[in-house]
DNA sequence: CGGCAGGATTAGATCGTTCAAGTTGCTGGA
DNA sequence: TCCAGCAACTTGAACGATCTAATCCTGCCG
């Protein structure tokens, strides 16, 4: 077992005081550059990693960040987190931060979490993904001024705190005009209940693009919970119209999915777009939005990162969806 | 804001020395009851979390497990990481132990990735998911003793170090009994090609139990890369036999997804079973094996937590998969 | 040639905990 | 009576980094 190399062992290698080999590392501009040189050859040679602990008992910060793992919703859904998760601890990696776990069972849980891990681990900073009306963790965070960032906006106050979210109505516009440019005129739309703000927001893209094409009079609309069976269900209310449509935009894959299995028996090929680019889409062939998720990951750890750092950056992000073309559309 | 509570000013609240509090954390035993209970209210009164960069500083333990989440290999088995991501970080927050992510791109990187994460963080334990012929990984992490486990067992030496795994073969068997007992006689299976110890071991089960009850004979058994299209041509060849099977058992889910599509020209029905139960399974109602995630994550944990405070368990453990039976089985 | 500014470097204290080595007070056996 | 032995608790040092304040040069100005 090789010695523990500590900052003492690299300066007495070096011929310095642990001080310029501390300097040496966070503020490299106040040494002389022949001594910076010598040092850091003896890191190199020894292989010195600074213990972490260490300096955060000092500094009272871990260049931790926390994100909480969900139980993994609906399934269908499920896989986004995984990406953005991926995306997440990669970009953390390379600004120097790692990302830590965790889970709750309800928003109590989830603040007592909060607590434990600043208490005991100085995390830095926290990911939320989602946020509802009111929500009491992210004013917890706020009145405590722990910085944090949540992937998805807060949408009964858009400035309350920094968010990285994704532009539904953009991602749902863009399908609509896909289906629009391609000769369709009887566009329909498979959504959620009014209420979600994430569900609503891809209504609207949808609305207002048929609107901008003069379109929007007879548009049939129909909102579900989100679900195969629930989408295939609404589709076939929407198949067995008058004029039934040529096309739908859904407001997620598993809706998507059961449009697909509805239009199979159809009389005429109905296109269908769906919503996150799961890879069940992918496999079947769905055409779908895609949630530029190692994106947006990134954006949260440069929010994050500007805001401890002391650089901050413009603290709302939108990105926009891109429209996978497949078979269905 | 509340002044930072450290164990001194517990211990100045439970008029009692520093080191009693740190015994009433560590060692309850050597603290005489009422001692103990002074300051145990001491602590819930002011809220007292020990810190944990302090305490790792002094004992060189972080409680802190590093887990690789890779970059959603297919897509449609990413969500099992997810799931066991989920379940471990549950059962390792319970066992006072918490979850940091790391990403690697090849062997070489995750091995510096190990040694920074030990030199920099003192990281307790690692898991891996998944380890191939002749892990590199494995081999560095035993040489230096540092504590891990894999998820997956290590295919050319299953004593080498503790795993936890799902027993395939079991899994496939089940299936195939399943499948035997409503009368199937004429049982095909698809799978990988040969080299892939989990593929081989799927394989296994199937090819057991159709010997066993005396059918093994013309077994029609074909192998090819995972995907939905590879699975779909394997299973129109399969079709397109002289007797063509009337059922067939999957090494995957995409497979089986690919053979369902496939046999829906078929003249006759054909039950198809999947592996993994992955969401897309549930969402088109294919019968598919599901994996324990939950319960392979907390034997992980479990196992982890054994090594690192001195009371190991059995340190190999196979979990049997639980057969779900939906439309197509 | 003395003094002084200021850049480069160093020594000592400190963060909050646990370890090692005491100290105290009590019991009981010789 | 005395002290060994033990349980219960306390004190000082140490972990490995950074912060603060002091020291050492070196060059330049008056």
């Amino acid at each position: 077992m090789a010695e523990k190399v500590t900052i003492a062992t690299v300066a007495r290698h070096a011929q310095v005081s642990r001080q310029t080999v501390s300097n040496v590392l966070n503020a490299p501009h106040i040494v002389r550059e022949e001594t910076r040189r010598r040092v850091q050859e003896a890191i190199a040679a020894l292989g010195y990693r600074a213990n972490q602990a260490a300096r955060q008992m000092r500094t009272g910060r871990s260049r931790l960040i926390a994100v909480r793992i969900e139980p993994t919703r609906d399934g269908i859904n499920g896989s986004v987190l995984d990406r953005f998760l991926h995306g997440l601890t990669e970009t953390a990696d390379a600004a120097g931060y790692r990302v830590l776990l965790y889970t709750a069972r309800g928003d109590d849980h989830e603040i007592a979490t909060y607590d434990d891990l600043l208490g005991a681990y100085d995390l830095d900073a926290f990911v939320l993904t989602g946020t509802k009306h009111g929500d009491p963790r992210t004013a917890w965070l706020a009145e405590r001024e722990v910085p944090f960032v949540t992937f998805g906006r807060p949408w009964d106050a858009p400035e309350a705190h920094p968010w990285v979210d994704v532009d539904g109505a953009a991602g749902t516009a863009q399908a609509t005009r896909r289906l629009l440019d391609t000769g369709h005129r009887r566009i329909a739309f498979l959504g959620w209940p009014a209420g979600s703000g994430v569900g609503d927001d891809r209504r609207t893209g949808w609305r207002t693009t048929l609107a901008a094409a003069g379109l929007d009079g007879a548009a049939p609309d129909r909102a579900t919970e989100d679900g195969i069976a629930e989408g295939e269900r609404e589709m076939r209310h929407l198949l067995a119209r008058d004029e039934p449509p040529t096309a739908v935009v859904c407001a997620s894959d598993s809706l998507a999915l059961g449009a697909l299995q509805a239009v199979r028996d159809a009389a005429t090929p109905v296109a269908v777009i769906g919503f996150d680019d799961t890879p069940v889409a992918a496999a079947v062939g769905l055409t779908s939005l895609s949630q530029p998720l190692a994106v947006a990951a990134a954006r949260c750890v440069e929010l994050l990162t500007g805001l401890l750092d002391g650089h901050p950056t413009d603290p709302h992000v939108l990105l926009d969806p891109t429209l996978v073309l497949r078979h269905t559309a």
